[in-house]
DNA sequence: GAATTAATGTACCTAGTGGTATATTAAACT
DNA sequence: AGTTTAATATACCACTAGGTACATTAATTC
């Protein structure tokens, strides 16, 4: 008998009952209402779902193609049908977490009717709640950061796209410049940096500030509270000071 | 035969030849200078050296055994001798690397010559520059979050440690306050925090930096940059504001 | 209706995994 | 001198890794 274990399908459970439907036996038939390319894509669907799960919890070289398989309600012959390899799929996983977060962070900061340091708190307020509930996304930036960033340098899709949208930062500090209340001796890619360090640090390292300083950043008051500091610190860091 | 290769030790290589000398055969003979606990020191920290080049690369799950004793002049059979088990390995791991960082952190601030934002600028560039100086440390902490911090929690030893001293900069702080530079109505926690963020970020975040905004951060003059930068950022949030 | 093609299941492969059993050497102790 | 003990080498184990060969099914195209 084979070495790889027989793979747990039962019927109706958890995900996709519409796609186990068509999946008697394995095989989708005439008289179903959804077409192969539906299929596929909820095959394709379903195995991201579950890889990204176990990238996220281990790693790209720690995550195992077997529990992959295995917790998705399709196969690893399936797996590799559709990605072809393990970093393939690795590589979908990740334009695929760049992509969710990329859509969520298109920052309509209300630039016009805000005054420029209340524009620009709303703006540095927006990368943390957006690491905050994208912590998969986050997870995944420590695992790529620990492997040198391999399979980012080699996605087109994801290098060609910035996450946080230089050009409005830019626009709220020069009419802070222009009005008097902001520095112009400053970069912006330092503002920004500080924002981006402060709002990803929050959760990243979540783990071992509880385990070394006791400090919980997942509860609600201590959120509300780091989301004031970035945009006090953002603030602080621009202002023009007075004499 | 086994499985395991054969172990390609060259008399006279690279690291610690005077162990070497020891091992004619393997085995320590009396006329020798060493003792037994010098050569059991010397092939505990050879060991414990090649295991950190192995999981600072890939972390606890990934990191391989088989190579870690490959990688040393010693043998599978003594990584387990003396450590016991993979979990041991890296549990004297990361401990090392905490002993390593938190010696070097014994920040010794000028604190009685300098003035309270001065102090404060010199403090804050501390944790930065250690992060700077010590990759392993940042890189290992980094894999401990992924993994929720199961290693460090369970260790004594770092759990009773606190790599930066929160007295001293409590103390900066209440001289400012006294004189009448800084805010009061802050908690030092929250400094502490921004700083270590920045620190550690860009350090921890290099290689997508580079890879997503074509930033390099490991640069003379950017290290340079940001090394002001957090200086810049934790004085501006202290500082008392003029209206 | 025959041939083709996309999609799937089953069994299997080799290499490597963490860990151990057993034997052996030489120093330390009595 | 004989016994014990710390330190080391070799060979091995059961299991899992990523990946593939091959057969099979059903829809599509000619």
């Amino acid at each position: 008998m084979g070495q790889d274990k027989k793979q747990n399908i039962e019927p109706g459970s958890e995900r996709t009952v519409a796609l186990d439907r068509q999946r008697r036996s394995g095989r989708r038939s005439h008289s179903d209402e959804l077409d192969g390319e539906a299929i596929a894509r909820a095959t394709r669907h379903d195995i991201l779902q579950a890889a990204t799960h176990e990238f996220v919890k281990h790693g790209f070289e720690a995550a195992s193609i077997n529990k992959i398989a295995a917790q998705s309600q399709s196969s690893k012959r399936m797996l590799y049908y559709h990605f072809e390899s393990k970093r393939g799929l690795y590589q979908a996983v990740l334009e695929a977490a760049y992509e969710r977060v990329g859509r969520q962070a298109s920052s309509r900061v209300e630039e016009r009717t805000l005054s420029p340091m209340e524009a620009l708190r709303q703006y540095a307020e927006e990368p943390f709640l957006n690491f905050l509930n994208n912590e998969d996304f986050v997870r995944l930036v420590m695992a790529e950061n620990l492997s040198d960033a391999q399979a980012i340098s080699e996605s087109k899709l994801i290098r060609e796209r910035n996450i946080l949208n230089f050009s409005s930062l830019e626009k709220i500090w020069r009419r802070g410049c222009a009005d008097g209340s902001m520095r112009d001796d400053i970069r912006i890619i330092d503002l920004y940096f500080a924002i981006v360090s402060i709002s990803f640090h929050a959760v990243s390292n979540r783990a071992t500030l509880k385990a070394t300083l006791g400090v919980d950043m997942a509860t609600a008051e201590e959120i509300e509270h780091r989301r004031k500091l970035v945009g006090d610190v953002a603030c602080s860091y621009v202002a023009r000071t007075s004499k």
